[in-house]
DNA sequence: CTCCGATTTGACCAAATAGTCAAGATTTTC
DNA sequence: GAAAATCTTGACTATTTGGTCAAATCGGAG
């Protein structure tokens, strides 16, 4: 599977070198840019100077700005959703889930623009993404709560509903992402110490994982 | 303590009941407005219109967007914080923290508007209430933080970072509402069945509980 | 080098939108 | 019930912004 939106694009335009290179300078300006102000608060001039070029110039790269936004996302999708695929349902339920939250602390710590892109998004609704997450992302939400499922019923996982188990992880994972600046505020400098990530993630693994432990 | 934030306005000025009244629908119509599209997002049409009045008329009670936008996180900061500020030292720790996460719950089902609002300005960066989340949330977090550590020093919790565990809560029980639509994307119909928000909250509550509960 | 398609941009347009203002309507006050 | 204060709005302005376009420039294939 490797189209999730219909981003309108001409599928199979062979690209030129310079094609190449501005496209990605505008997709990475873009994320930047999209991921503070959301898609309506941020204009095309903001992305273009940010990538280093001229607004009509972005504009023949992506015809309208909508194109950019979905483009955006399109290209972050998968990454996003590759560390839940990974849920083994043959490996050791906890050593799994740690795993699991481990991956997701580290890909928020590492790429908050991404997180706070969706977050906008989600946030206002799903226009964009909607029918992506009402299918795709539903069929591998359900296929993984199956699995956890299963690790209760066989006793390995205490008794806890599978959905709202990955739902939390995502709330807690993201959540270091998006309200970075609440985080901040309260934390000082604290965060920018050496060991504040793995503390922060030792924190959320250890109410996790001790929370659907087998009692 | 009654103001949190600068709204720019004559503090003491009585109001006529027109006023009264036509200030509070813009605020309700405000929030329902900023809450989807974040500050930038909105316009004062869209908020005019759905409170009922033409734009010149909104604008003479609120002179500027901003002024809006800022007496919108005022009228809520309060509400927002007050579950926290009654975590009470001398109470049981588990059934203080059952009733705080709960209330939470509750609240963030019952208001989404309101949490997406605080999601979009945090996400933003915290432009208006930096300030105010740099000192009196911080005070506020730092203050319940030292009840939750005396409680984890006296063995009655398990031995977790008080701080993490309120950004957890946060995190989990604003989540249901700021991710309404990706909730609702992957569950379909359900969450408009009776006993979801019981289900849920019962979630939440296993999982975070189990996992500060001494072992 | 030379040509042709690809790339770049200054200048521009149309629509959206924050905010103003003066005049008219309504409510309150005495 | 009349004057004063408050409230309301149509019409307007200035600015921002998404998007267009023709002309200029650049880069690579032959």
């Amino acid at each position: 599977m490797d189209v999730y939106l219909d981003t309108g694009e001409e599928p199979d335009k062979p690209r030129t070198r310079i094609q190449e290179i501005n496209r990605s300078a505008i997709l990475v300006a873009a994320l930047d840019v999209f991921s503070i102000h959301g898609f309506r608060g941020s204009t095309v001039d903001q992305i273009a100077q940010r990538a280093g070029m001229s607004k009509p110039n972005l504009l023949y790269y992506f015809r309208r700005k909508q194109d950019i936004y979905r483009a955006v996302l399109e290209s972050i999708l998968a990454d996003w959703l590759a560390p839940l695929e990974a849920l083994d349902a043959e490996g050791d339920p906890i050593e799994e889930l740690r795993r699991y939250i481990s991956l997701k602390m580290r890909m928020s710590a590492d790429n908050t623009a991404a997180s706070r892109l969706f977050a906008n998004e989600v946030l206002a609704g799903a226009p964009v993404i909607g029918e992506f997450l009402a299918t795709h992302l539903k069929e591998l939400v359900l296929r993984k709560a199956a699995v956890i499922g299963h690790w209760v019923q066989s006793g390995r996982l205490a008794p806890i509903d599978p959905v709202h188990l990955i739902f939390t992880i995502w709330a807690t994972t993201q959540h270091y992402a998006d309200f970075d600046a609440q985080i901040r505020a309260v934390l000082g400098q604290q965060i920018d110490r050496p060991g504040y990530r793995e503390q922060a993630a030792q924190a959320v693994l250890s109410i996790i994982l001790n929370g659907i432990r087998p009692r």
